[in-house]
Formats: C-alpha cells, structure tokens, sequence
DNA sequence: CTCGTAGGCCAACAAATGTTGACCTCACCG
DNA sequence: CGGTGAGGTCAACATTTGTTGGCCTACGAG
C-alpha cells in the first residue's frame, strides 16, 4: 500500500518466492482444479509456510487470479493471408497448450468456479473476438463464429489435456492440426450453412 | 442384502426418497461439480437427512456413480444415410443435452475428478467409437476420427452450457446443428486431410 | 395387542481447509 | 551498537465435509 518515494526496487528477497508461489499454484490448478488444489499444498510445493501465501496474495481468489494470467498472443489478424487463418490459429493455439500448464489449468477452473468461467469469457471477448472481426464482413455474425471456433479449439484441448482420451492424445500436433484447421477455417470465413 | 422369499414387491415407501435423493443429486452436480455438491445440500434438496444418503449409497462416490449413468442413446448407424450423419449426430447430440442435466453434471465432474474423466472416457470408447467404426472403412483412422467429433460436440457443449459463453447460449438449436454438422459429417466421413 | 423391523432423524466425530495473529531472525541504517 | 522492518515459521481458530452410530416411530405380521 504505502509506495516507497525510492524508484529503486526494494526487493530483497521476495522476489523468489513470490515467483515460486506463482508456479506451484499453476501447477496444482491444472492438475487438480480450483477446489482440489489446497493452499497447503501450493506452499509446500514452493516450499515455504501456508501463510506466506496469504500474505502475498491476500486469499485463494487472489492467488488464482495472480497464478492465471492469459495473454493468447494472437497473431496479428492484419498479417494474415485470408485463407490461412484456420491453420494459423490452430498451430498457435496447439503450441500455447503444449508450452504451458496456465491453458489446462483455467480450462478446468472454468468448469466448475464462477470465476473462472467469468475469466474465460473475457479472454474470448477480449482476443478472440477481435480476431473473428477481421475476417467476417457481417458484424451480426461475428459472435457467432468466434464462439463456434472456441467451441472447437476448447473441446480438442478438453479431450487431450483434460479427459485424455486416448486417440486424442496420440495425436501428433501436425495431424491434429491438419484435421482443425479447415474446420476453423470454414467457421471464420464459410458463408453462413444452408 | 436379505433378499425376501416374496417377490412381491416389499418396497415401503423408501423408493421415493431413493430418486429424490438421484435427482437432487444430478442437480447439483451439474450445477456445482463434484467437489462443491455436498451430500448435505443434496439431503436437503431431497427433503431427507444426509445419513439416509450414507444408507443408501454408501458414500459420496456411489452416489455419484448412481446418479450420473448415461446412455446416449445414439442411432443405430446402420438407418443412417452416410451423407446426412453428422446432422443427425449433432440433432441428436443437442436434444440429449437439452433434455437432462446429467450430461453436464458428467462434464462437470469429468474435468476435475480422474474417475469422472474415466467415466467419459468410457462412454467415448462404448458408444461413440462403434458408431465412428461404420462410417470409415481404415479401421487405423477410427478413433482418431471419433475423438475429433467428440471434441467438436463436448466443445460445443462446453462454452454452451459450462462456460456459457454468451454467443453460444445465444444460437439456437437449428442455427448450432447447421454449423456443427459439416464439421462432424467431415471428421468421420471425409478423407485424411493433407 | 405385541413386537420386529424398515425408514428416518439427531448428534457427534475426525479430518481437512482457509485464514489469522503472535513470534522469531537477521540484514541493514542511523 | 541499537533498533526497525521485511521475510519467514508456528500454532491455533472456526468452519465445513464425509461419515458413523444410536435412537425414535410407525406399520404390518403373528
């Protein structure tokens, strides 16, 4: 609360284990959901006391709100060819998947906290529905179709990283992308069906 | 246990309570997931006290496992014209889904709790994976194929009736099955992308 | 009428969990 | 050297939750 007048960073050791807080929790979220992952069990994991966490990040809203930042990184929609705009998405989002657990762990908060659903649905208002709008010519349709397309990359990302169903997780990146990628591609730029 | 030598039935009266108790129980599993719906607040839906739960079921896992039993009821896929599959899949998909609440208690749970996750992985192998095998002659892609529909339909489901993502709540049937449908007649009917 | 028993309730236990406040320790500044 | 405050630990709290066992009640068979 009371700002130091010092510019110069004050940190002396905190730091560390604030990051390290920061890392348990995404991992124990992921693996294990919002109510499942205890703060006993984050602290242990950063090996520091329970109360540290409190102390840091106030209660178990907050750590999860400090541990489940997302910036998709979207592609810049402008860069894109118009007809590769399914592929681009697909590869991109695989990979954030793949490079993190933040992806797993707020798909499975969103499930079942209130929070994390209301989290989600800002981050599909927020960037992904800015994408949709630069490839449908129609303003009445965009909702629509950025919603189909997170319905399909959600689900995939809900079969492999969450459900695990076998075949989809034996999917290489390439083939999952192969099979995704026209069917986000239809979804941003096909007419509207039938 | 003692089975009675009549076989008329003995039951008293405890039938009743047994399918309210089934049926607050699905309520609140898919509206809260497994870890938030507790057996007292099911008791009280059921207008009985949570002991009797205990009786009947044993514990919170067995009444989960009670409740939550799902057929999906899929077509026989040999009525099936196979270019009309995947709107009849997807029709058939939104109906059950609109019917019942069980399906989302399922995916509710099935996100946070690895015997949830077993249990759609079940479903998945019994009653999705026969259907995919009628409609693709290499029997090496079926499972792929199926995991994919599956991912589109539970995604769908996902950010409509978990998430709830505005848009998705917003489509109405006919307008959902009309974009869903190509997708789904694609992933088990067209040939390997690429 | 009597009494066994199924259906039901009440009270309690043990464990787990979020959260709090007192205390400790030691680097650093005056 | 003294003390101030940040970084950290410990023990405890209140609450919730799954679960258990004892007790009550009424109905139907003998």
């Amino acid at each position: 609360m009371t700002a130091g007048k010092t510019p110069a960073p004050p940190q002396r050791r905190s730091e560390a284990t604030r990051t390290a807080i920061l890392e348990a929790a995404r991992e124990r979220f992921a693996a294990d959901g919002y109510e499942r992952a205890t703060i006993r069990a984050i602290a242990k994991d950063a090996h520091i006391d329970p109360s540290m966490v409190m102390r840091y990040y106030g209660n178990k809203e907050g750590l999860f709100a400090a541990a489940v930042t997302i910036d998709l990184r979207l592609p810049d929609p402008a860069a894109l060819p118009r007809d590769e705009v399914g592929r681009a998405l697909v590869t991109h989002f695989l990979a954030m998947w793949e490079e993190s657990e933040v992806l797993t762990a707020l798909l499975r908060v969103g499930t079942t906290n209130q929070a994390g659903a209301e989290r989600m649905q800002g981050i599909f208002r927020e960037q992904v529905l800015p994408l949709a709008q630069r490839f449908c010519p129609d303003p009445e349709q965009v909702p629509a179709r950025a919603a189909l397309v997170s319905s399909q990359l959600l689900g995939f990302a809900l079969t492999r990283y969450v459900l695990r169903f076998p075949p989809a997780v034996a999917l290489d990146t390439q083939e999952a992308a192969a099979w995704l990628a026209p069917t986000v591609q239809r979804y941003l730029t096909a007419p509207f069906p039938q």
